[in-house]
Order: C-alpha cells, then structure tokens, then sequence
DNA sequence: CAATAGATTGCATAAATATACATGCGTTGG
DNA sequence: CCAACGCATGTATATTTATGCAATCTATTG
C-alpha cells in the first residue's frame, strides 16, 4: 500500500508549516513532486482529518493560528459610529445609541469576548450590560472609554 | 446607505460567535431574517474582511479557534508506525525508522510543536533532534516515550 | 477458503466559495 | 457643475472544495 495514509498525512503537515499552501490542486503538486499521487478529493479528507483550515495565508492548524489585530479595531469602530452615553449603575452599564444603533453596537461588544461581560441585551438604541460585580463593571467602562478617548 | 457595511459586519460577528453558521448560504438567510439582504458574493467579502474561516464547527474567528486534539494523536500514530529506537546522547535525541521513515515522522514531530525542540534533522532513517541541554532533552523523551507506551 | 466487515481511494459531480466586470453613489479638485 | 475616483455591491461565472458511490484491499471470522 505504498507509502500510506499516516505518512502522506505528515507530509502535508510538513508542508503546511512551511510554505504557503493557496489550495488543494497545489498541495496535490507538491506531494506529486515528492512521488505521493492522490487526488483532490483525498486531500479533502486528509485536510479535514487533520483540522487544516484554509486562511488567507494558506492552510494552517487550527490550533496555531496567529493572533488576530481584528476585535477591537471592529470595537473601536462601531463605538465611534454608534455610542452616546455611558451609563452606569452598579453591576449595570447602559450604553445608548442613536436610532436602531443598539444591535450593531451590541454585536461587536460580544464579538471582543470581554471576560468582564456576564450578558447583554439590546433593544434599539439601548444596551445593557451585565457584569457580575461594580468593581468589574468599573474595569469595563474604563476599557470602554479607553477605546472612545 | 441602510445600515452599512459596519453594522452588517457587526451582526455577522454576532451571528458567527453565537451559533453555527455552516456556509454562506446558511448566514445570508439567518442575516435576511434580519431584514438584511446582501447576496452571498457580498458575504464572501466580509467573511474575508473578518478574518474568520471555515472550520468543521462553521466559521469562526482565526483568533479564537479552540485548542486541538489532533497534534498528538497524529504524533502517536507516527511514532506507532515508524519508530524502532530511541537513542538519546546529552542534548540530542536521535530516533531509528525503517528505510524512508525518517522523513514522514520528523514531520509528525515537528508539526506537534514541542517547545524543548530547537531543531530537527532528517535523513531516510534518522531523525537527530536537538534541544538546548540534557534537561530539556529527557523531558522531551519522557513525553515521547509515553506516546508509545 | 469463502464470506463479511472496515478502511482507503478514485471518479464524477454537487455544493460552496471566490472573483472579473459592471453599476450606482458619494466625494473631491478644478 | 462636472469629470475623475473610490467604495460597496450585484450578476454571472470560474475556481475550489466536498461527497455519493463503486472498486479495491486487508484483516477477521467461521
């Protein structure tokens, strides 16, 4: 059976690690080159087994993949496009936003996975965030506003 | 402009971070349900903008993809498969493989990323890794070692 | 050995994703 | 005001990836 399924698998990790792999057709070059022949449709099923994502920098471990600079410029964005007022209240922090700008807002201050949030709700142009504490609602605004300046 | 592009993209991360979005498709309706109508080109454009890539578990944010249990497993069946002998010398670690193994399974180590590995050199049936001293280098096999039990 | 069960792969094709090109809409510099 | 640009988007299509099915091979069981 050749050189079999584990071995190509660990060529294609080698592979992956090294350069960049744009898609399956080139991944299939490369091992061509190397005497592996399969085809695209094993390759597939090799990438899925081995959790292989396609980014835009090739085919990378799922487990490895760089840290990202896109939560909170997103943040920062929607905090200047839609953000009113703070206000507090203990264990509560109530952002407001003009007209229908609560769900945008909302989605990108779940999107940046504060530790501090315990929940939120968003109706049109209000926010409410839940904290589990004052003091941990304080941390947040203070981040909050940092992004605002 | 409706809601722009901002406030799409925010719902999108909303959407994505919340449930499992399996393909574009799938995330152009649960967005129209939202009274939001882009078509799927569109929606390839912000997925890419996003950062956030396909994976098993639908799309998910390249920053914030979960811990794998594929390094070691993999590692295993590759040590399983192909190794004869360890033979360990201070800092170095040399590993034995049949004729042409040597290739295949330097890649399933190096692919598991241990941080004690400074390098490692493959011939067609040695492996020589090298770590920075003899501590880190008994660590290293003691690992290995447990792998193939 | 025959029969059965898994595993792995190719082939053909379906499904999903990316992109070249065109359009419409603001903005800007004359 | 208008020509020239750039951005966001849709349309149509090309490219890329996933998958149903059948063939093959290995190992197992009786």
């Amino acid at each position: 059976m050749g050189a079999g399924k584990t071995f190509r698998q660990g060529q294609i990790l080698r592979l992956v690690t090294g350069q960049r792999i744009a898609n399956q057709e080139d991944l299939r070059r490369r091992l061509a080159a190397q005497k592996m022949r399969v085809t695209q449709a094993t390759l597939s099923r090799d990438l899925q087994e081995l959790h292989l994502v396609k980014t835009q920098e090739g085919y990378k471990q799922a487990s490895v993949l760089p840290e990202e600079p896109t939560p909170l410029p997103s943040l920062a964005r929607a905090l200047a496009e839609f953000l009113l007022d703070f206000r507090p209240a203990e264990n509560l922090l109530v952002l407001k936003t003009p007209p229908s700008g609560a769900q945008p807002l909302a989605a990108a201050v779940d999107a940046a996975k504060f530790t501090e949030i315990a929940g939120t709700i968003a109706g049109d142009d209000t926010i409410l965030i839940i904290t589990p504490n004052k003091k941990t609602r304080e941390s947040l605004q203070r981040k909050l506003e940092a992004l605002v300046k």
